[in-house]
DNA sequence: TATGAAATTGACTGTCA
DNA sequence: TGACAGTCAATTTCATA
């Protein structure tokens, strides 16, 4: 039943309890009850709201593949602390594999990225190769439950 | 001030409107007001639920790149559509430059993912080279608003 | 400011080991 | 019986005109 709910929420996080309550066959308080009682356990660890960045003027998401030159711990804290500190990057990804870091930057148009690129991520401390691929369509899936 | 009302629903979609107004020193129906505005102009786009994937159980997440082997518009059109049949998968992204597509894939260890990569991925149409990144940790950050 | 809808709480009931 | 999950009714809080 909790597994009920939570496809639904991530299909339309809009729906309140009670809309919930009768898609499931159950009360409106038992609903909200076991929707609280997941949002307790941290399994529904919080809710976002989605911004269209077109909208916005930020037409360019671009995905860099990082490679760092030197690797020691006080690397990866420096290289972390000052990339967060860009403001056109919105994920930063620690990953394991061919790259070190991942990271997602959004800019107004191509220049607008270059200048990122230029100015920002390549003077980053310790950066070593950049891979870049950009964003031309994505799809969310529902994913396992 | 849309900009923090944006800004400080990105930091918590589940504010209401009535707390938002104090923080911003704007009266309740007048935030409310320019949330609906942001909603109606497709700024504010959506609200999306976030699942613990530990809590569930899928501890696993793995970043693979793949360039396709063949690249005509059917052979796009027949890759999307068997990616976004296995249920692992949770974000597609086109994307132009050293890959053809980026997928986000959850598993609930190694061994499930060596399953997901050999029985799912490894057999979809077209694929050529995969490359892959598991992910340590990952960190959101606001976004230039 | 006023109205209706949703969230939240409390009191009570039925089931299971 | 004790723990749990449910229903219904009452209350508070929020969204909305």
């Amino acid at each position: 039943m909790d597994r009920a709910i939570l496809a639904a929420l991530q299909r339309d996080a809009t729906q309140t309890a009670s809309a919930l309550s009768g898609r499931i066959g159950l009360s409106q308080p038992a609903t909200w009850r076991r929707i609280k009682r997941l949002r307790d356990a941290r399994v529904l660890s919080g809710r976002r709201v989605v911004l269209d960045r077109e909208a916005l003027g930020f037409g360019v998401t671009v995905f860099l593949g990082v490679k760092l030159a030197t690797k020691g711990r006080v690397s990866l804290d420096d290289f972390e602390r000052a990339v967060t500190a860009i403001p056109e990057v919105q994920l930063v990804e620690h990953v394991l594999g061919l790259y070190d870091y991942r990271l997602r930057v959004v800019a107004r148009d191509l220049s607008d990225f270059e200048r990122v690129l230029r100015r920002r991520v390549m003077t980053l401390p310790g950066v070593g190769d950049v891979e870049a691929n950009v964003l031309l369509s994505e799809e969310r899936r529902p994913g396992p439950l």
